[in-house]
DNA sequence: TACATGACACCTA
DNA sequence: ATAGGTGCCATGT
């Protein structure tokens, strides 16, 4: 696996990421899944971890709207990671509780075209 | 080369 | 709801 591969890869997962609306969480399977790499959920944990700055083709890449699929932050509940994404969370009107998201009603439901659309890939 | 380690997911208890 | 086992594969040692 070259490393052009590789950071194609994370591209596609950032661009994809990018797609989730405002006040919307996505699972990171959901995410590899739409960025065309089923079966690649830790390979979206690494690439987020890995975007440089925090942005990605002149635009921010939301990170914290990633949780996984059973609705829950990742980060281990108190450290410094954990707090910063409950509140970038709360702050855009997603209820957290006890580090939980309840994914019926704040999971992102892409649409189709709009996601060709969008995604060039 | 081998082995350990993940911001995970799925299945079984 | 939680816990353990397995599959996954890029990274680091």
């Amino acid at each position: 696996m070259s490393a052009e591969n590789v950071n194609q890869k994370y591209q596609q997962i950032w661009q994809t990421v990018q797609c989730i609306p405002f006040g919307k969480v996505a699972s990171y399977g959901q995410v590899a899944d739409l960025a065309g790499l089923p079966g690649r959920a830790r390979l979206v944990g690494k690439a987020l971890g890995k975007v440089p700055n925090g942005v990605w083709q002149g635009q921010s890449v939301p990170w914290f709207r990633v949780i996984n699929s059973q609705g829950k932050i990742s980060f281990a509940q108190g450290s410094d990671a954990f707090e910063k994404q409950r509140k970038l969370l709360q702050d855009e009107q997603v209820v957290v509780l006890h580090g939980r998201v309840k994914l019926k009603e704040f999971q992102w439901q892409p649409d189709i075209t709009e996601l060709l659309h969008k995604l060039s890939y």
